[in-house]
Order: C-alpha cells, then sequence, then structure tokens
DNA sequence: GCAATATGCAACCTTTTTGTTGCGCATTAC
DNA sequence: GTAATGCGCAACAAAAAGGTTGCATATTGC
C-alpha cells in the first residue's frame, strides 16, 4: 500500500463531520437518515459519504430506493497499523507502543 | 477530546507528503535537511512541518541557526486510541480489533 | 568582518475541498 | 395513477490547501 493510498484514508478521517457520520454508522445508516441534525444538505453529506468510500472506509448498498452504508472495520485496523508502523520506527523498541494501546481501555 | 481537534491530527496524516516527513524523523530532522530529496522548495516543507506541529504530532527546538523537529509518539498512540473506539463501536464486540492489530506483526 | 548556511515572512497563484441550489429519475405509499 | 420519499447529477461559489518566488534576519565558519 502505498503512502498515497494511505494518506487517502487518513484524510477521509480528517474531518469532524465524516468522524460523526463513522460513529453514527452502527446506526445503519441512509443518507437521509445519517443528514438528520447536521447543519449541512444532504448533498453535502453525500460528498462526505463518497469520500469515506473511496477510502475503503465505508461501502454502499442499493435497497430499494435508499441506500445504507455499512462500516469497513478492516480498512480502520489497517489504518490503525500503519500508525504502529510509524511509531515503531519511532522508538525503535518493539512491542511498546502497542502494550499502550492495550493497556488503555482496561 | 472534541472531534474537530481529532479531525486535525488524522487531517494532518492525511498527505503523502506529511508521511513522508513522519516516517523520516527519527534520523533527527532539521528543515533543510527533511527537504532533501523531496520534489517541493523548502517552504512547502516547512508549512507541512507547521501542519504536523500544530496536530502536535511533532515538536519544533531551536538549536543555534537550525530547528530540530522531534516526533510527539503519545499523539501517535492518542490517534490509534481514536480509531480502536471507533472500531468499537462499529463491532460492538470488546477486544475483538486489538487482538487484530496483535496478531499484525508477529 | 564576510560569506555561507538555516530560517522566517509575505504576497501571489492554482487546485482541491466543501457547500449550495435546481432539476430529474426511481421507488414506494395510498 | 399520483404524491411523497430518497437519491443522483451538474453548475456554481466560497474557502482552504499546497506551492512558488523574493527578500529579510540570525548563526556559524574562516
Amino acid at each position: 500500500m502505498s503512502k498515497a493510498d494511505r494518506a487517502v484514508v487518513f484524510a477521509a478521517l480528517g474531518d469532524p463531520v465524516r468522524l460523526n457520520l463513522l460513529a453514527r454508522l452502527g446506526d445503519g445508516g441512509s443518507i437521509t437518515q445519517l443528514s438528520v441534525g447536521l447543519p449541512i444538505t444532504r448533498q453535502a453529506v453525500t460528498r462526505h459519504l463518497h469520500v469515506l468510500e473511496r477510502a475503503k472506509l465505508i461501502e454502499a448498498r442499493r435497497c430499494g430506493r435508499e441506500v445504507r452504508f455499512v462500516a469497513r472495520p478492516e480498512r480502520l485496523r489497517q489504518a490503525m497499523g500503519w500508525l504502529d508502523d510509524v511509531a515503531r520506527q519511532w522508538d525503535g523498541t518493539l512491542g511498546r507502543l502497542k502494550s499502550h494501546v492495550e493497556r488503555k481501555k482496561r
């Protein structure tokens, strides 16, 4: 995976609206549904969703007249792995960083 | 940490040049030093470094006439934690995602 | 002191991103 | 069949990002 591809994913994550959308995807979201409560138009939301889709963080599925977007967790894991790679380069020592994430929620 | 703050960090990571810079920081980098090999001017590199600095991913230190940029791994860990949070919301089950990152490099 | 090195600052340009409005098409409800 | 709902597309505008050039300032090496 090239650095350009990685950048696409992080850039997709680099917007508060999109982070919000990602967090609410679990509710099972059609475009209109995901638009409620946001201070922008449906079309703007559509664009954000397309950005996330191009980054392969979500996937679109047609269901009759509506489109459901589902999460792609494997991509998120991949992104975490990339960060882990950089972190390892930084502190040199293997395994140290990982154990931090480990400890985080316990 | 607000979603806007998180977005700033991911947006900073969302550029191939900046990912490249981050990967080479370990070598201990002054601006001029980090600029060699890149197809852009020193001033452009300076801007990228400032973006990373504002995201608290790196830190600037004056050393005489040059500026050294050092990595801030804790911020990277934090970003990984945020991704982990989203992933957990997605697959509901606790600990599953983490074990994936775990397995990644072994 | 003087030249070379390392940065900083500001103005300017181009491209991308983000958002809007208006309209058209497909699907569903009645 | 008709109306309402859910989306897609295209044109447009405003704002932000990325990059350049030119010049000024501070340190270092001789």
